[in-house]
DNA sequence: GTGATAAGTCAGCAG
DNA sequence: CTGCTGACTTATCAC
């Protein structure tokens, strides 16, 4: 035998040594069952056998590549979801804090009107006198929402 | 020869055909250079180097399957930090979600109470007679946060 | 027969 | 040399 295995990635397509390749590599990649069929006229059995098995191998030897690519591109989708679900996270975070900040903001108003209610139930008829800390005018700018119809809490009046 | 090679996998293992295997591949594998140089006294060149061969083939089988397992765990690492991030998501989308609405309940009676406050306005001094769409019991009762001292908007009284 | 994938082998790089 | 990883081959499974 003169054809000694140079390296093993090229063993299938070198081993034919010093025959003729009278089909490339992609060609008999390529080629239906039916075309190859053709190709295989007045061959022996044993050549043909061994042309299959190229035909094969060098077929697996793709499937195998497709799959290596499948593996990288599943990671970086993967990776790439993680990432939006980073920026989805941060997003919402951000929002989250605004409108705590909002809610704790409205939450300070209140309160403030709530002293000021006091002081109008305390009082009496002279509100004004008895609430000196909150003026009319900023219980009329703090809203910001225009005024809509609400589920008003069942309450008797004290 | 003899020894045809019956499967790949075992190829290096069965090469040694007829010969009496002096060290077990799970020795040959685990043992050290120094150690390893103890059992080749009195070997060929051409022994040793097959031998040393077989180590290096036996430890790549080791590397080759520990590298398989490194892929899927981090592959499954991903995917658990995107499930925990997606939980993530909808936790922070549901508190979102929460606080929208209640910024919402906020809004609405800051609106009615804006309405109080402007029959406070225009009526003058019987406030309570001008604005019979609210009482103050509700005012007292939409607090949830304590009073507390606020950063209060400078504005001149009207 | 075709395609996919786990395991093993080899080449080649990095430390 | 050791360990790792891309590419290839083989065996094997599912369709």
């Amino acid at each position: 035998m003169t054809s000694e295995r140079n390296s093993k990635a090229l063993k299938v397509t070198q081993e034919c040594g010093e025959n003729v390749p009278v089909l490339s590599d992609s060609e008999l990649m390529s080629l239906t069952v039916r075309e190859l069929n053709l190709h295989l006229r007045g061959m022996s059995r044993d050549e043909i056998q061994k042309l299959k098995q190229r035909r094969r191998t060098l077929k697996n030897r793709g499937y195998a590549a497709s799959c290596r690519v499948k593996r990288v591109s599943q990671r970086e989708a993967l990776e790439l979801q993680k990432t939006e679900l980073q920026r989805e996270v941060e997003r919402l975070g951000a929002e989250n804090a605004g409108m705590r900040k909002e809610l704790e903001g409205l939450g300070a108003r209140l309160a403030a009107l709530q002293r000021f209610a006091r002081g109008l139930e305390a009082g009496g008829g002279n509100l004004l006198a008895t609430a000196p800390r909150l003026n009319t005018a900023s219980v009329i700018t703090i809203v910001k929402s225009p005024p809509q119809p609400q589920p008003q809490r069942d309450q008797e009046p004290s």
